[in-house]
DNA sequence: ACAATCTGGTGTCAAATGATACCAGATTGG
DNA sequence: CCAATCTGGTATCATTTGACACCAGATTGT
């Protein structure tokens, strides 16, 4: 029929797309029951605890996420006391945001449920398909990164 | 610091998440750029010229989308003249989409496009990577939905 | 030092997405 | 048959998401 074939199944960006989509409604559904967080915010809590403490700035950055996003879950966070704000001495435009003592407790209780629910996810897989599969993931992003940016620079000249 | 170690950026689901919207960004921006094609349209499009005629509900279990989403791409695409609607001689309710001249033409230009695309995201993944790749998808996707099932039956009991 | 510019963060608004209610046609049971 | 129920599809509404404008504070050049 067609000049070229295409069979959706087989096409590697839409079979990326529909496991990512799983895969988060798992997460995201587990998260939003057990404790309240959605994806922003326990992305924020994870990169918080990880770090010790960060501005918004270097959150939107490690996550990808956009400054907008981080901002609400931020004060979402804040206002649950989850998050406290220090003043950044270095710039005072910014603030350092730490997690508290209940957002340190809540942490405690998600990381065993990430990791559990990473497990129930690679159930089928191996340690060594895992580890494929991450190297993988790894270049297809930085790939996905470079297509991206020649894209944008086709957009300001065209 | 945590009674659990957890770094986010060797976190699978994450990484996963990570990948996908960075390959989504592009085939959305590009498929955009060059045909005026949302997602949702151009899974419509892949659909209808592989099965030569589909019904929204099929369309719908066939992606995965929902059939909110499925409904609107479809009257834009008729509204463009690129789908046409046949009454479904087994069932008044529902019609069968089908594509139009414009549409099969238009689909001949999207699928080399597609496929270079993929390749151009895969340009540092071999062939025989990318068949594991997708295995694991599948695999992984496969675990995600049984997940999704279990954890649906406790939201009703609950 | 101060004018001009730049940047972290927030408010506002528009577009996208999904849950719910609803309608027309189909199916089932008496 | 026809009443009751079910299902494909659409309309409506609430929520989420991102683009843009804006503000306060920082940086740079003279």
């Amino acid at each position: 029929m067609s000049a070229l074939l295409l069979k959706l199944d087989a096409f590697l960006p839409y079979k990326l797309s529909i496991a990512s989509n799983m895969v988060s409604d798992v997460i995201a559904g587990s998260y939003q029951r057990l404790f309240g967080l959605k994806v922003p915010e326990w992305r924020i809590l994870a990169v918080i605890a990880e770090s010790g403490g960060s501005t918004q700035l270097e959150i939107g950055q490690r996550t990808r996420m956009d400054k907008v996003t981080v901002s609400r879950a931020a004060r979402a966070m804040q206002a649950r006391g989850l998050v406290l704000r220090r003043p950044n001495e270095g710039d005072g435009r910014s603030h350092v945001l730490m997690l508290s003592l209940a957002g340190i407790s809540l942490y405690g209780q998600v990381v065993p449920q990430a990791l559990a629910l990473e497990q129930a996810v690679l159930a089928s897989i191996s340690a060594s398909e895992a580890m494929a599969l991450s190297d993988l993931l790894d270049r297809m992003t930085l790939a996905a990164t470079e297509c991206l940016v020649t894209q944008e620079l086709v957009q300001q000249s065209g």
